[in-house]
DNA sequence: CGTCCTGGTGAGTGATTACTCACCAGGACA
DNA sequence: TGTCCTGGTGAGTAATCACTCACCAGGACG
């Protein structure tokens, strides 16, 4: 519990660690789930002190979505990719970012938890969350059928299919618990794999195109 | 609103119509969104009489998941077109039965609830209502690894990929409000493509292999 | 007739909720 | 020295929560 400050903190400090603290409450509780008396708590301020930060609770769980927006240099990388057509690596930045064992579990939740219970600013978080995702890959893929290298598919459902399968595959690994017995790697390699190749074999022509899955 | 039955009912069909009233509600709201009043106006009967029939709310909400266990006639048809080899109609078979607009849509809500709130009886709702799904879909897919017909993969992780892709189409849909374009037919059919077939173009041997997706 | 069971309720109970208010400590600056 | 601002609190408050209890209506059965 990192509750150890009863020292004085400047407000914009304050409201820093109170919202690291509701944060991790929120995804673990949801919104009606979680007491203010319990943030003060873990905030290791006194329950009033967080209201002379927010006015309700509700602003503080706005504050919290309208904060988390990250993003950023995934995209960079992205775009470097997109303009060497390496499909293959692109597709595997997307997963990896969704299946990383590093990446912080509790915005999953926080994006769940937020959109089952109809919080207003849930559509801007899942927008910047999620949406920025399948709309990039969605022109890649419109691009790379425009090329010729794809077959000719809906871009955008195309997308939706592989973040799809990615993220359920989070969900159920996060949420629903369920236990994954294969590395990370290997994971997101297999899925890509999948995705850009199917299911169905290719009866031996010339091509080397069995790529081992193990 | 069906709340139109003062009249006395037997303890069963209170029971029943207890458990309907409370199902929209903790799907629309969640467990903590919920209360016991709510439920109760809804059913159109005091709270006590809620109390009379499920001794807390909590007892309620378990009975809730414990009844929706369903699936059934759908793993028989399942189970025929996997004697015939039938591919396409066993992965339309599944990815329909996630799709179609006529399911119910509280269901995945209360899933999610339920785990997201961590409800004692969340896995078991999981196993009745997914599990089952992706394990039959697995052995499918293994018993078509073996046949030669499908590419060496993962069974299990292929099968919770396809799954995944469609349940995620969902998710968008009822969860996160996300628009859907194309017709109920075309989205699954499309899905299934993709999956059996991959993204990357064959370049022209002397198949025929380019379904049209449009 | 009485009495007993079942379905049903109004009016509470104490605990908990989000939120408020009067007040305090101490450094800054005059 | 005084006073003023900022960060901070203990002790509330009204509302709401899950849950309880004493009681009622009426049909069944003797």
């Amino acid at each position: 519990m990192p509750a150890t400050q009863p020292s004085k903190q400047s407000s914009r400090e304050r409201q820093a660690s109170l919202i690291q603290a509701a944060t991790g409450l929120f995804a673990e509780k949801g919104f009606n789930g979680t007491t203010t008396r319990e943030i003060a708590k873990a905030a290791g301020i006194s329950e009033a002190l967080v209201f002379k930060h927010f006015p309700t609770k509700r602003a503080l769980y706005a504050a919290i979505l309208a904060e988390k927006v990250t993003v950023g240099e995934l995209l960079d990388a992205i775009e470097e990719s997109a303009r060497k057509r390496d499909d293959r690596r692109i597709f595997t930045l997307i997963a990896g970012y969704r299946i990383r064992p590093g990446v912080d579990p509790t915005l999953l939740r926080l994006l769940l938890f937020s959109a089952l219970e109809g919080h207003e600013l849930s559509d801007m978080f899942f927008g910047k969350h999620h949406k920025v995702f399948y709309d990039r890959l969605a022109a890649y893929i419109q691009q790379r059928v425009e090329d010729g290298a794809f077959r000719q598919v809906d871009p955008l459902l195309a997308a939706r299919a592989f973040i799809g399968m990615v993220v359920h595959h989070r969900l159920l690994h996060e949420i629903f618990g369920v236990p994954m017995d294969r590395s990370y790697d290997d994971t997101v390699s297999s899925y890509v794999d999948l995705f850009l190749h199917g299911l169905v074999a290719v009866p031996a022509t010339g091509r080397a195109k069995t790529r081992r899955v193990t």
